[in-house]
RNA sequence: GGAGGUGUGGCCGAGCGGUCAAUGGCAGCAGACUGUAAAUCUGCCGGGCUAAGCCCUACGGAGGUUCAAAUCCUCCCGCCUCCA
């Protein structure tokens, strides 16, 4: 794995990470396909959207169809069809989503499987082995990603034992053709927050993550976190902001200096009706679209805005048709994907500020009330 | 012609003397969704108000029994099944 800064405008930075299976131009989205797909793609479809790397969860796989099925179907990039890069979760934010289900020592983490009840037990070391094994691009170390708001001890105990399972992580690599990952914990806590990135900073990582965000924070702590974070991390290497986010949260981060992102939201949404425009967020459910015969977004370049109609999307929505869910998903992934194309160009351009009014005042938050209050928050860290 | 059954809010369908403006589901209206246990979940859903309360109108129609009826009785109307 390779990270190269090629221009950067104030703390952002526009790069190219290159793993064996390609090159990665950064900022860089990457769409979450938990169980090895983007629910509702095809791996051709998900290449068409502009993605140039998929997110998979190494602890749904692990419990289906399970780690040695798919060594044996020749890995992970055979297996699920998608030859461009792949990252792997490391079954972290299950340790928060699914707290009901499991016990955390310093061993590891055991799970009883939602789909069973059996017991899957994940250590650091056979999280690094399994990534190893099913040959993925980028691997993400075990992370105890305690849930918002916390307390600061929880907050410094979790910290803690990620950084203990960090060291072992690194201990337990057996090659470099999977790179990884260190994740940075600390809550909401500014000098926890800047000890972990600062003692994961002195370990030989092949990037960095910023973890603990996305799970129920409101937008003030989660910006935070980026903020007091992203400073202490080595500068020439890559950084991924786990889970984030909403458009706005991203030009925020891109500002800070983050360079990958991954998250559910135009995937989820998608599949909801809640689709994102260059005019703002709609839900095509909505009974004044039934007869909105004009294309979801003008300004789009997808194949559903090339010739489907908001009247015929809110029909197979309402009816709920399977393509209905695979079309919002394709339209947000690609609106998701131009986004961080764009971010790309502004950065070269030394025009960031540009990016956040472009996008972040009529697009994918339009329709939250926390909107002018997102805007109003970027400014700061925007140069004029 | 005879016997039995049935008629509930936009639809389907519970309820079978009071706690029923009436369980559910669908449809409808709106909302949520940030390292995916999510093609999911939530709220509203007869009308009107000086609304955590009150008042109307409602369970095919008309009468009746009762302190009280969607629930019991009588007649009528509609629909279904079986026998002639």
């Amino acid at each position: 794995m390779r990270f190269e800064i090629l221009a950067r405008d104030g703390a952002a930075r526009r790069g190219r990470l290159t793993s064996a299976r390609g090159v990665i131009e950064t900022p860089a989205f990457m769409p979450v396909g938990t169980l090895g797909a983007v629910k509702g793609l095809t791996p051709q479809e998900l290449e068409q959207s502009g993605a140039q790397v998929m997110l998979a969860n190494l602890y749904h796989l692990s419990l289906r169809p399970g780690i040695e099925t798919i060594v044996r179907a020749g890995g992970l990039h055979r297996f699920t069809g998608w030859n461009r890069s792949m990252l792997t979760d490391s079954g972290g934010f299950q340790v928060f989503s699914l707290a009901a289900l499991r016990k955390v020592d310093d061993k590891g983490v055991r799970f009883r499987s939602h789909l069973d009840g059996s017991l899957l037990e994940l250590t650091p070391e056979s999280v690094v082995a399994a990534q190893e094994a099913i040959g993925v691009d980028f691997a993400m170390v075990l992370d105890e990603c305690p849930p918002w708001p916390v307390t600061e001890e929880v907050a410094a105990a979790a910290l803690a034992r990620t950084l203990r399972w960090a060291e072992r992580s690194i201990a337990a690599r057996t090659n470099d053709a999977t790179a990884l990952f260190g994740i940075v914990q600390g809550s909401s806590f500014r000098h926890l927050r800047e000890a972990s990135a600062a003692a994961l900073s002195a370990l030989p990582f092949d990037g960095y993550a910023i973890g603990g965000v996305s799970v129920g924070e409101p937008i003030e702590p989660r910006r935070a976190a980026i903020e007091w974070t992203t400073p202490c991390l080595p500068d020439s290497q890559v950084r991924y902001l786990m889970g984030v986010g909403t458009i706005s949260d991203m030009v925020h981060a891109i500002s800070h200096g983050v360079d990958l992102f991954d998250c559910v939201l135009p995937a989820r949404n998608g599949r909801h009706g809640l689709l994102f425009t260059r005019q703002g967020a709609i839900r095509i459910k909505n009974a004044r679209f039934r007869d909105d015969a004009g294309p979801l977004d003008p300004e789009c370049s997808c194949p559903v805005c090339a010739r489907l109609s908001r009247a015929f999307l809110h029909h197979l929505f309402r009816s709920g048709e399977l393509s209905a869910a695979v079309y919002g998903t394709i339209h947000n992934l690609r609106v998701f994907l131009d986004f961080m194309g764009e971010a790309r160009e502004a950065i070269a351009a030394f025009r960031v500020a540009d990016l956040a009014r472009r996008w972040v005042s009529r697009s994918a938050d339009e329709h939250r009330s926390e909107t002018s209050a997102a805007v109003a928050s970027l400014e700061p860290h925007l140069r004029p």
